[in-house]
RNA sequence: GCGCGCGUAGCUCAGUUGGUUAGAGCGCGUCCCUGAUAAGGACGAGGUCCGUGGUUCGAGUCCACGCGUGCGCACCA
């Protein structure tokens, strides 16, 4: 039978980390955490899968420690919970990366390399910072299955994605459209939405305001602003909003005005009907009339309005476009309209009633080709004429953002630095009235930042996600949403204003677009996999890929199914006999990837049709919330579109898409014949927690040319002389200390620690070094110490728990522990220990409601309360009985097994959320009964709380007479007189009686801690105090309502003890309260008053919530000789430690002191102090004086004395 | 510009359906206790709950507007 062993206090809990890791990696306890439940109901995780292709940093650890902890809470309450990683691979920061690898830039450069040695670099590019993210996965402690990751680049993967996308292909869900996309000139290819909002940034354009002239009357010109000059050659309508009113100004000499009779010195949005005013060089402009003022300011002129013009009749009219490229060649060119008549199709006023008078001139420039509203104003004109004879779209730009020639005068030029060309000719000619810099926020390419992005026309393939704007939004409002705003607020705006998915991408690194087109008839098919292409008929082109094995046998077989080898794969036409098939040249979109995650990660419906079945949709996800628009949107957005019903509108399109196949092509509802059929909503996620932005925090010092991670380390510096910032994490700054030294130093139980306890999840947090720091001593280093007194003791006693158990153990359980002769049962013990179980008890009540509603915040405190319990009450209450010299006493035995019986359930308690100190006090306690229990708590079960043992009544007690010792302890401060100096007695008040018997039951403790003779409790009148009853608004304010004021000034204008004496009387206190329609009576009873009490001046008292504490401070020469014994105990205490003795040595005291009464003191005390400090012979020498300036003197309470101590001999006993 | 958050002590943050004296930790100050001791604890100072207006008997909490700040979104021409 073996023991405990003694743990020291000074655990180092990186150092036990480590060990704790290899443990669980050698014992594969994760792996049998699994097994363990396998039969259990599931509990679904998806992790979102990260890229490794960048240094994991402190927010990963955020993700990680909560995608950790709700996993191994429900493992351990018997859910199956498998965790599978996952990583992200494909896209265009990887061929980013590459490209600066190889120091080429562009897409032409990348062809020039070649495309089959570029994707092989992209492949292992992928993997370089895998080892860190692996060490910071296991380090954390995040239990999840890397072994077998899914991979987004994974022939099985890309084959799950073919097989979704041949599904929206064959419902028509799929289209190549024409679209107005942002742009990234230099990379050659358009970027998401979510890319182009990352990548805004303040700067400065021109902006210029041109005049249109119209062909009716050139001296009069329509007023347009733009801040791209480039698309001016562009131009091909000007827009004005038909419900707007437009003003027709003239140019009067600011003199001649001024001098004007009536006229107004500046402009007017009135119509000056007296003052015609002839315009300098006799032009006029056309702008809103709302903006004239605006417009006038600006030009630093006044403006004269002529006339008003609504914007209606301004449509349709004719202008001249201030650069001419196309203008000159085509303006006779006219188109036959459906509706009869005949107009010229471009360079003509259209109404548009997105036109408003925020800004510029009410008028606005169009070039269809560089802008999306631009972009539908043309097709909205291509309506009104008859096929063929619409307006073409202008181009004046080629894909590389350079002029064609089209545009001689530019060509070649990159179209941002033509602006400075083009202005320069604008004013030449006259056409521009006004220019100036505006700074907005314009989009720059999110990895090439200096590259900004232009708004192109592109053909492109989308997604019709609009046609699932509903379903979506109906998926959406049964996800839970953590925070709940989330679900209607950013999330749900985002669905409400979506658009279709631009999904293709022209790169080289993304899983390819698995259509093929027939080259005869450019009609399509869509496979959906690689064994499905090959048995196409009239298959050639496989062979690229086997030579490139056979030359390398090193490549990744997955490898084959990405460019170039998939587009060397053609195949014979359907369509057309003796046409081959040839895939699209686009890559897809990487957030279409991690989106289909919760099917292809098992390469569904290719195979696994179980697991997919049993692990979707998921339980619990989380991610930060920068994943809005990307995991969150496209895991739902695929789901819903592959799993959801087809909508209706949508049903009746199939039907014609599956008359234009061939005959042998497989029909469009294969989707909903799978063996998953339709889904029940939500799909795919039902818990979200979305978690907060993480900032960083640092010092700089005043200059900023030095920075500091700590404010320490800026004082060591600087002195004063250092500022704290706090702002984005920034690689480049360095203005946060990576995971690793985190761990290092503090370990990684503290910074999952202080990720839960620190503040909600979906806060945004700042990363601060010092509140890692500091949550150690608050709840690890605190609980690690009550956990280090009871192996100390329990080693020094021989108490070795559940070891004299002889029934079957397993995981120590409650009913395990009480299969012990020496564990009695609960209600036999102190109130003490009923008390400590309680607690515990009831506290796992409380952090299993908690968890189960995804509140670990909340877990975190009632775990951190009772921790606080434990250790400042529980034990501070039991030390005495620890020291206890019987060690067969029920009593200490009890105290033992009551507080073994804690740490047991807090270990399993906090086992989710620090894993590695609930391990380590696991295994610690588990020590004398060895193998025969369950080796790691994570193989345990939750605790379940025995509600027979929980007594809230008794917590509310204890809670009282704590807080009597507390505001005890305050009147004492208050008084000056130290708890070592005994007092004689204390008066408690209560202002409620009803605990107060069960409060003088049990006054040792009080006693104790306040270090009284005597207690005693009141709640009637007392001469310390003063009664204030008060209304309980809560009850009161419903049942009197605007009576309320009156009532409280009523109650407080009367005398308390009075009232109370009503009270008590009557039962009730009736009021009489003056109102304007006269006196009315008001009864109150018990619970509609509160009774507050105070502490009457000129006492040494104390007041809380409800009571007073007021000592006696008359002190007698017996409680000041015993304050005096007192003091010499802990003088000699000191003194033992300082002269290195053992817990249990015995010594010989020597005291030597010039007062008479402290010799008293010590002699009439002289068996309480030996006892105290196991002193087996105690002198007391009275000298006339002791030598003033010795250095041994110490002080006893007043009076110096000379301490010796001696030892004499050890023992194992500790006191006696 | 629009949308969504946030704004509470010197700092980092809690604050449940509106309710009486707004809390915690750190830091600071004063002190206590001490064989859990390279720990532990108490007490104190410190608050215009961003501002203004409103609803209400009653607002840190609800509403409106404004200011500051962070993020997201674009018809930023």
């Amino acid at each position: 039978m073996t023991g405990f062993q003694a743990v020291g206090t000074n655990a180092k809990f990186p150092e036990l980390e480590e060990g704790i890791l290899q443990f669980w990696k050698d014992n594969h306890i994760y792996k049998q955490s699994l097994e363990l439940r396998k039969d259990g109901p599931s509990f679904v995780f998806y992790e979102g899968p990260p890229t490794a292709n960048g240094l994991p940093h402190p927010g990963h650890c955020l993700t990680r420690a909560i995608k950790d902890v709700f996993p191994r809470y429900k493992t351990m309450r018997g859910y199956r919970c498998l965790r599978k990683a996952g990583w992200d691979t494909h896209g265009l920061p990887v061929e980013v990366e590459v490209c600066k690898e190889l120091g080429i830039h562009g897409k032409s450069e990348i062809e020039k390399y070649g495309i089959e040695p570029f994707i092989q670099r992209c492949q292992q590019s992928v993997w370089r910072y895998m080892q860190e993210w692996e060490r910071l996965t296991e380090r954390i402690g995040f239990w999840i299955d890397l072994s077998e990751a899914y991979v987004t680049y994974h022939q099985s993967y890309i084959e799950s994605i073919w097989w979704s996308l041949k599904s929206l292909f064959d419902r028509g869900l799929l289209y190549r459209g024409h679209k107005i996309v942002w742009w990234w000139a230099q990379g050659g290819t358009a970027l998401s939405a979510g890319e182009v909002g990352q990548g805004y940034r303040e700067v400065a354009d021109p902006s210029v305001y041109v005049k249109f002239p119209l062909e009716e009357d050139p001296s009069l010109s329509l007023l347009v602003w733009t801040t791209t000059p480039w698309t001016l050659p562009s131009n091909q309508f000007a827009a004005v909003n038909p419900d707007l009113t437009y003003a027709i100004c003239s140019f009067p000499e600011p003199t001649a005005l001024a001098a004007g009779t009536d006229a107004p010195s500046t402009a007017t949005s009135n119509v000056n009907a007296n003052t015609p005013a002839a315009s300098v060089d006799g032009s006029r402009i056309i702008v809103a009339q709302a903006l004239v003022q605006s417009l006038s300011d600006k030009l630093k002129r006044p403006l004269a309005i002529d006339s008003l013009i609504s914007g209606s009749e301004l449509v349709g009219k004719y202008y001249k476009p201030p650069m001419d490229y196309y203008y000159g060649k085509s303006k006779a060119e006219v188109g036959t309209l459906k509706a009869g008549g005949q107009q010229r199709p471009s360079w003509r006023i259209v109404p548009a009633d997105f036109v408003t008078i925020d800004s510029g001139t009410g008028a606005v420039h169009m070039a269809p080709a560089f802008g999306e509203a631009d972009y539908d104003v043309l097709n909205q004109q291509k309506l009104l004429f008859v096929d063929g004879e619409a307006p073409p779209l202008i181009c004046a730009v080629d894909s590389e953002g350079k002029f064609t020639s089209d545009c001689p005068d530019y060509q070649g030029i990159w179209v941002k630095d033509a602006d400075k060309l083009i202005v320069r000719r604008l004013r030449e000619e006259g056409s521009l009235l006004h220019f100036e810099q505006y700074v907005h926020d314009y989009p720059f390419c999110w990895r090439a930042e200096a590259d900004p992005l232009i708004q192109y026309p592109r053909e492109s393939w989308f997604v019709r996600t609009t046609q699932f704007r509903d379903s979506m939004l109906e998926n959406n409002s049964k996800i839970r949403w953590m925070p709940e705003h989330i679900r209607d607020g950013r999330f749900g705006n985002f669905l409400a204003s979506n658009v279709d998915w631009a999904l293709s991408r022209e790169r080289y690194w993304g899983t390819p677009l698995p259509i093929w087109v027939c080259e005869a008839t450019s009609k399509m098919d869509a496979v959906a996999s690689y064994d499905e292409l090959l048995k196409k008929p009239g298959i050639t082109g496989t062979e690229v890929w086997l030579k490139a094995k056979a030359a390398n046998p090193e490549l990744v077989e997955d490898l084959k199914v990405h460019k170039p080898y998939i587009d060397a794969v053609t195949y014979d036409s359907p369509f057309s006999k003796g046409s081959r098939m040839t895939r699209v040249t686009e890559v897809i979109d990487c957030w279409y990837d991690s989106g289909a995650m919760p099917f292809a990660q098992w390469g569904y419906p290719h195979k696994n049709h179980e697991q997919f079945a049993d692990q979707f949709p998921a339980d619990f996800i989380s991610e930060a919330i920068d994943q809005t628009r990307g995991w969150f949107y496209s895991q739902l957005a695929i789901s819903t579109m592959v799993f959801g019903p087809t909508p209706k509108a949508l049903a009746h399109s199939l039907e014609q898409i599956d008359a234009q196949k061939p005959t042998d092509a497989p029909k469009q509802n294969f989707v909903q014949n799978t063996d998953q059929g339709q889904r029940d909503f939500p799909h795919p996620f039902k818990n979200c927690i979305v978690l907060g932005l993480m900032l960083a925090e640092w010092y700089e010092s005043k200059d900023a040319k030095q920075r500091f991670l700590t404010e320490e380390e800026a004082k060591d510096a600087c002195g004063k002389d250092y500022v704290s910032k706090s702002g984005k994490m920034s690689k480049s700054l360095r203005n946060y200390r990576s995971p690793n030294e985190i761990f290092d130093r503090f370990g990684a139980d503290a910074l999952r620690w202080y990720f839960y306890a620190n503040q909600p999840p979906w806060n945004s947090i700042l990363y601060s070094e010092r509140a890692i720091r500091d949550s150690i001593p608050e709840f690890l280093l605190r609980l690690w110490n009550v956990f280090s007194f009871f192996t100390i003791y329990a080693e020094m006693d021989g108490f070795s728990g559940p070891a004299d158990i002889s029934a079957k153990l397993d995981q120590l359980t409650p009913e395990e522990l009480s299969q012990s002769p020496t564990y009695r049962p609960i209600a036999d013990r102190s109130e003490l220990d009923r008390w400590m179980l309680s607690e515990v008890a009831a506290a796992t009540e409380d952090v299993i409601a908690k968890m189960d509603s995804f509140d670990s915040y909340g877990a975190c405190q009632v775990i951190s309360q009772l921790v606080d319990s434990l250790s400042n009450w529980y034990v501070r209450r039991s030390r005495s009985r620890y020291w206890s010299s019987d060690k067969k006493s029920t009593d200490k035995i009890d105290a033992y097994w009551t507080l073994y019986e804690s740490l047991l359930t807090i270990s399993k308690l906090i086992a989710p959320f620090v894993p590695f100190m609930a391990e380590s006090i696991w295994q610690q306690l588990t020590k004398p009964v060895g193998s025969q229990v369950r080796t790691s708590v994570h193989l345990c079960d939750y605790p379940t709380a025995d509600a027979s043992i929980v007594d809230r009544q008794l917590g509310v007690r204890m809670k009282l007479l704590r807080e009597i010792s507390s505001i005890g302890r305050s009147a004492r401060m208050e008084a000056k007189l130290k708890v070592r100096q005994p007092l004689s007695r204390v008066e408690v008040t209560l202002a409620d009686a009803t605990h107060q018997t069960w409060l003088k039951d049990h006054d040792d403790i009080a006693k104790e801690e306040l270090n009284v003779k005597e207690i005693q409790y009141s709640s009637g009148s007392s001469p310390y105090v003063e009664y204030v009853v008060q209304p309980n608004l809560r009850k009161l304010g419903p049942r009197v309502g605007s009576m309320l004021p009156k009532l409280k000034a009523a109650l407080a204008k009367a005398d308390g003890a009075t009232l109370l004496d009503q009270m008590t009387t009557n039962g009730k206190i009736s009021l009489t309260l003056e109102d304007a329609n006269g006196a009315k009576s008001i009864d109150l009873d018990g619970e509609d008053i509160l009774v507050r009490l105070q502490a009457k001046e000129g006492w040494a008292a104390a007041q809380g919530h409800g009571c007073v504490v007021v000592l006696a401070t008359a002190l007698t020469e017996e409680l000041i000789q015993e304050g005096i014994a007192r003091d010499a105990v802990r003088l000699i205490q000191d003194q033992r430690k300082a002269v290195g003795c053992d817990f249990a040595d015995r010594i010989e005291i020597g005291i030597t002191t010039a007062s008479q009464a402290i010799a008293d003191a010590i002699n009439n005390h002289k068996a309480f102090i030996e006892g105290e400090t196991l002193a087996t012979r105690l002198d007391v020498h009275v000298v006339e004086a002791l030598p003033a300036e010795d250095p041994a003197l110490q002080d006893l309470g007043e009076y110096p004395v000379l301490l010796v101590i001696k030892t004499v001999s050890s023992s194992a006993s500790p006191k006696s």
